[in-house]
DNA sequence: TATTGTTATACTCTATAACTATA
DNA sequence: TATAGTTATAGAGTATAACAATA
């Protein structure tokens, strides 16, 4: 029975997929996403909406359409993502002037603070993913990464 | 006018989001999964399938609990997944002797064949997304994700 | 005619809870 | 009672196509 119990943790092979980097990025993705689940629960905050309040902070006035060039998020799925945000009293949307289309996009205090707050808890909390890294690694892998092309939509 | 075409790709600050991690590995992982379903078009796989392919190679007769585990995929997604494979021939899903209740996954030749076929593609697709990295660079990438805790499911 | 934002829709992935059959 | 697998279901994320208003 103990031979069927295992009682711990053989990591078990996985043959191939060992040597694909695709691999490692989706589970080491999966593993931050926790992670950052975890760092701004209570908050409200997904990855996705973290990441547009960021670029707008980024580019105050910046449309929609232009956040989600910057993201990698189609412009029909943008539409509901910045209702919530504006719903929330995180985001300001005024007619742009320039072009009576668009919607110029701005940051509230509310979501200002939203940011900063976030931000910080992410932070610490991948320090914490990271904590058995050097300094110099956590660099190296920052910049290699940045280095993929996104050359996606 | 040629202030408003902007003709071409100024890649807009992303603000806080540049020195997380996290963001890095999201934008990363998309962009090779986008590379993934190119290199595997026409063939039906899909990045979760193709792992259960590898993880039942590397452990014939493993059942689905198992595989699951190690890929960290919910028994209850397991399923549906395993359904695909076996009913599109790759998979051999027998009960086990030892216990009545799993099941014994193995590849059939079929499975065998598709398995090498897909890993063939995306390895040169990999390397095509790699291009600008030296192969140093591209082993410390590999080596560093390699080491981030997926404490998953 | 092209572009910004919108609606409707669909598919994949992921998550939870309750069930069955074996152990 | 615990575990392997199952079912049902729900919520995110992402993709496409068609439309209105404006450029």
């Amino acid at each position: 029975m103990a031979s069927k119990l295992q009682m711990s943790r053989k990591p078990l092979a996985i043959g191939k997929l060992s040597s694909l980097l695709g691999y490692h990025l989706r589970r080491a993705s999966g593993a931050f996403a926790l992670d950052f689940q975890e760092a701004v629960s209570g908050t409200g905050m997904r990855q996705v909406l973290f990441g547009i309040l960021a670029v707008i902070d980024a580019n105050p006035g910046i449309n929609q359409g232009a956040v989600g060039t910057a993201l990698g998020i189609k412009r029909a799925n943008m539409v509901s993502l910045i209702n919530e945000l504006v719903d929330s009293g995180l985001l300001a949307r005024v007619v742009a002037a320039e072009d009576r289309r668009a919607f110029s996009l701005t940051l509230t205090e509310a979501g200002h603070a939203m940011l900063d707050d976030c931000a910080a808890r992410i932070a610490r909390h991948e320090a914490g993913m990271l904590a058995e890294f050097t300094a110099d690694e956590r660099r190296t892998l920052l910049q290699l990464l940045a280095r993929i092309r996104t050359s996606k939509a």
